[in-house]
DNA sequence: CGTTTACTACGATTTTTTTCGTAATAAGAC
DNA sequence: GTCTTATTACGAAAAAAATCGTAGTAAACG
């Protein structure tokens, strides 16, 4: 069974997956540099996370360092289809109109976009 | 400013969207079809949707009708807006792979996609 | 050693969201 | 007209999520 992370937890899993295996302490000092929040604000949550089974953690020395255990792409994967499901009717195509209307996408990524349509036309 | 729809929030919106204007039973019987919840949970969501301005309402007899006052496609924009943003460093390309990449898009509405990508290679 | 510092643990509180029961009431059925 | 039924209003509770203060403790510093 899927846990669905609630936002805080996923600004955290976003630090980690960007950061790798990180003590609370780099998580909490990232994370306020946009976001007004206690020390003891993270360390509970990640606390939480650990319980929930959504960070591993290792002690070292004195100080604890956690791991995401969901993957970035499983979850991105799962919170996208979720979103096309709910939001959009199952239609993933709605979905990527809204995102590549409005926003800007360079040539490159555009490219890549377009290689992608091919694949998926021709394996199968 | 512009208020974040909450997820049941964010069922009757949708149940509004497709339906256009509806009353409280209309919207709670569908949403009952796959959701165990009873009449006075949705009802209330509704009124407190009124409240924050989610919602606006028009009485018809004893019962009020209620049209959304939030837009889809403008809602469906914020959503995957905040998504592009947090889960994928706002790269929007990124969002589409992986939109893609896991549910299955016929043959038109990958073209559709073509097309779009055509079009905003060429208006700029 | 004694003191400061940087952690964790943990409980409690606050805030937000969801849920529902009860009462009032107006419409419709007969 | 009386009774049943469908509806709203409203308060309160439950559940989920986020916040933080205090205490304990081990390491580091001098």
């Amino acid at each position: 069974m899927y846990i669905k992370p609630t936002e805080s937890e996923l600004e955290i899993l976003n630090y980690l997956w960007q950061a790798g295996p990180s003590t609370v302490r780099a998580v909490h000092d990232a994370l306020s540099e946009t976001k007004d929040v206690g020390y003891t604000t993270t360390l509970k949550l990640m606390q939480i996370m650990h319980d929930k089974g959504l960070l591993y953690r290792t002690e070292q020395g004195r100080s604890h360092i956690y791991v995401a255990l969901l993957g970035k792409e499983e979850t991105q994967q799962n919170l996208v289809g979720k979103m096309v499901e709910t939001l959009f009717q199952g239609s993933a195509a709605q979905m990527v109109m809204q995102a590549l209307g409005n926003h800007t996408t360079s040539k490159e990524e555009l490219d890549e976009i377009r290689e992608l349509l091919n694949d998926l036309e021709n394996n199968r």
